[in-house]
DNA sequence: ATTTATTTGTAGTCACTATTACAAAATACC
DNA sequence: GGTATTTTGTAATAGTGACTACAAATAAAT
C-alpha cells in the first residue's frame, strides 16, 4: 500500500519514523511540548537535525504526527465506552475510571498527552492539542444529549473538568487508588442527574 | 517602621516595588511564569534589566514576591470558609463556589495563579508554587480530617481535584456560570460522604 | 561645592532555541 | 564501473532566554 517511490535510490533511512514517533511520543508525555527540544528528540534518535527536519518538518510537525499515533493507539476509546446500549451516566463513570486508569498508567509520564498538550507555550501545538481536545468534548456532549438534552451542558462540563482534574492530579504524582476514588466520586454525580 | 537606610542617598527609585509587584503579578496570571520574560517585566514597568535585578534578584525572586502578594490579596481565604461552625460538605461547597468566581474574575488572567504556577517548566518557580498548594491542601485535610477523619483523604482528593480542573477550564475560557455549575455538581457528592 | 552612595542606561555575555547551507558519503540504477 | 539520487554529518544562522560589567547620572550628606 506504501509506495515509496522516493526512497529507491540514494542512502536509506537509518532510523524507522514510526519508531521515532514512538519515542517522541514518550518524551512528549514525560516532560511536555514545550520542555522537549529537538536537540533532546534527535539525541534520543540517534540523528541529526537534518535528519530530522526531513522526515517532520518542523517541531509541530512531529507532534501532529504524535498526536495521530496517539489517537490511533492510546487515547480512551470514546466510541466503545460511551454506547448506546447502557445507561448513560454508567458509561460516563466507567469512561472517568479508564481515564484514571491510563493517566496512572506510566508514572513517568503522568496525565493525559493531549490534555497538557493544551497548555503548552507553543501556539501551533496547543491549537493541535486543542483541535483534538474540543472533538473528544464534542462527542461526549452529543453522547449526553441524545438521551439528556437539557442536562448535557451540565453534565459534558462536570466530566470535562474532571478529567482535567485528574490529568493534573496524575502529573503531579498521585497514583491510582488516588485517582480512581476520586473518579468513582465524581461518576456518583452522574448517576444522581442523569437517571437511567 | 520601613526603615530605608539604604536609600538615603543616591538617586531615586523611578518605580515602587509594591505596584511593580503587582504588574508583574498580572503578567504572570495572564500569560503563565513561562510565557513571561524579563524583558517582557521590565518593558511593562519601565525599567531596565540592571534595576530589575537590583531589586528582585531574579525572575523566581520576582515570583516569590508576586506570590506572597498574592497570598495576602487574592488567594482564597480558607481559614475564614472552613469554619468550624457549619457543615464540613457545606464549607467545602462553599469554597468550591469561591474558587469558581475567583478563577473566572479576570477574563484575562483564568484560573489559579498557584495551580497554574504549578506546570511550570522552572523548576524553582515550580516548586515554590507546589509548595503553597501543598500547603493548602494540607488545610484542607486537615479540615475534613478534624469531624471525618475516614473519609477525609478520599474528600480533600476529590476537592483538590475539582480546584485543578476549575483552574484548568477557567483557563480554556469557560465563564462563571459553566464553572458554577460544575463546583456546585461535585459540592453534591460532597455532601453525600460528608454527612453533618 | 565637593564628596559619596546609589541607580540608571548602554551594551554586552553566555547558553540555548529552532532551523538550515553545504559538501562528503553511500547506495541503487544503468 | 559510472552516475544519479538521497541521506548524512558538520557547522553555522538568527533569535531569544536570563543575567551582568561598567561608566554616566543623580541627589543627599558634608
Amino acid at each position: 500500500m506504501t509506495t515509496n517511490k522516493s526512497r529507491t535510490r540514494g542512502r536509506p533511512r537509518r532510523f524507522d519514523p514510526e519508531a521515532a514517533v514512538a519515542t517522541a511520543q514518550r518524551l512528549f508525555h514525560a516532560r511536555g511540548y514545550d520542555a522537549v527540544s529537538v536537540a533532546d528528540v534527535t539525541d534520543a534518535l540517534g540523528i541529526n537535525p537534518p535528519s530530522f527536519y526531513a522526515a517532520f518538518g518542523s517541531k509541530v510537525g512531529l507532534y501532529q504526527r504524535v498526536l495521530d499515533h496517539w489517537t490511533d493507539t492510546e487515547a480512551i476509546p470514546l466510541a466503545d465506552i460511551l454506547r448506546a446500549d447502557v445507561p448513560v451516566a454508567t458509561a460516563l463513570a466507567a469512561m472517568l475510571e479508564d481515564a484514571a486508569r491510563r493517566y496512572a498508567s506510566d508514572p513517568a509520564a503522568g496525565g493525559c498527552l493531549v490534555l497538557e498538550g493544551t497548555r503548552c507555550t507553543d501556539d501551533g501545538a496547543r491549537e493541535a492539542a486543542l483541535t483534538l481536545n474540543l472533538g473528544a468534548e464534542s462527542f461526549i456532549r452529543d453522547y449526553i444529549a441524545a438521551r439528556h438534552p437539557e442536562a448535557a451542558e451540565e453534565a459534558a462540563d462536570f466530566v470535562s473538568t474532571t478529567m482535567s482534574g485528574l490529568s493534573a492530579k496524575a502529573r503531579a504524582g498521585y497514583d491510582l487508588p488516588r485517582l480512581l476514588a476520586t473518579a468513582r466520586l465524581a461518576g456518583r454525580v452522574l448517576a444522581q442527574i442523569l437517571p437511567a
